[in-house]
DNA sequence: AAATAAAATTAGGTATAACTAATTTTATTT
DNA sequence: AAATAAAATTAGTTATACCTAATTTTATTT
């Protein structure tokens, strides 16, 4: 079994993959996690002990198959139980995140595929991301962001690429959720921040980071 | 905030000070929790410096305001989430218990209530332990135990004082659960031991540690 | 190619929470 | 009351997982 921090390094591990083919540096495993780059090196030498990963200064870190099948699994969790907090506790849609990351350590071997039959099999968390199945395969993902959209075109809120809570807090008062409809008016040149309609409402005006965080389909 | 440990002390000095009235030595700690003697009492100096206990050599370790409040809302959460695990996630008695020593922990200020709300406010876990309510107040808790019943009365199962998977397999065996009727036909004086009948099964021979672990109403 | 900057690594240190072994204190026998 | 046993405590050690500071390696400029 693996522990607690050695859980969070492989899910950082598997995030970064995910979101982008560079290698896996040490320096981009400190940045996810918020620790310092000597903390990561001890860690690496720790998780390629364990045959978890691999490690190479010329392809980065790499996930094992042990630890993708880990990596996958712990995500897994914590999708289903985002889930879960949302739809069957009523927390709202910024405060799930935290409380998943804690509940997805949670270790008992049927616990996901159970939680799992109990939400009825869901293919997507609250916040458009897949979630994987039990036998480690994930849903398709979206990756086009809102920040590609070509001017007059409408497209709906399919996922976030940001689950903190004031990006979530934001999206709320703007009134955009996963399956918003939302129409791309105009892209201010300067600086690429967009005048976008959600749904029926007015104009808004949102930045190139704000658009570049929500993915379509 | 409480570290994973302190939880589980406060948790352990909790569950002694309802077990009986005499005072709480490290000793009885140690054996408690499984740990060594000099670890509890380094902790008790932790704990005290933070104000959750007071250790008096002559009345031993007692839980300070603070350390009963966070106590017994470690149990709660204990308790409700074996509630949830076997009756939304089909998990068996025996299987509770551990998941919920891990889910106990996780620390969201309003998930208990939430899953208290969830699960339509249960008075007791699945182990017949009183589930604390929200403002700390306990239902009523059954003592008297099945070694203590008179030869012929028959009388209803109400709580387990065991949770430990080889007890609850061997109730599951026998077809004890919460609410069983079970009669009293002899008690043999050379060992304790009973001989009881299960519902409208034939008679059984019990042990005495096994009649003591068994609460009645 | 040399100089500089950035990234990776090593060396050594800290806090937590456990441990063993030795000692002191307290309780129980004789 | 002295002897013995048990409990509590202290002192020192270990593993985990982090840290800072210094050094080495690699990459980027000039």
């Amino acid at each position: 079994m693996n522990t607690l921090s050695e859980e969070n390094y492989l899910k950082a591990i598997l995030r970064i993959s995910q979101k982008s083919d560079e290698k896996i540096t040490p320096t981009a495993i400190a940045e996810a996690l918020g620790n310092n780059a000597a903390s990561v090196v001890d860690m690496i030498r720790k998780l390629t002990d364990k045959q978890l990963i691999e490690y190479d200064k010329k392809k980065g870190v790499r996930l094992t198959q042990q630890g993708l099948k880990d990596s996958v699994l712990i995500i897994r969790k914590h999708r289903l139980w985002e889930v879960f907090l949302l739809e069957k506790l009523g927390f709202h849609w910024d405060e799930i995140h935290d409380i998943a990351e804690e509940l997805e350590h949670v270790s008992n071997t049927n616990l996901a595929d159970r939680l799992d039959q109990f939400l009825g099999f869901p293919e997507y968390d609250p916040h458009g991301d897949p979630i994987p199945k039990a036998n480690g395969k994930l849903p398709k993902t979206f990756t086009v962001s809102l920040a590609d959209v070509k001017t007059g075109v409408t497209c709906k809120v399919a996922a976030v690429r940001d689950t903190s809570s004031p990006f979530l807090q934001y999206l709320v008062k703007l009134g955009i959720g996963i399956g918003t409809q939302v129409q791309v008016l105009e892209r201010i040149e300067f600086d690429q921040s967009l005048v976008i309609r959600i749904s029926e409402q007015d104009k808004t005006t949102v930045s190139q980071r704000f658009s570049e965080s929500i993915l379509i389909s």
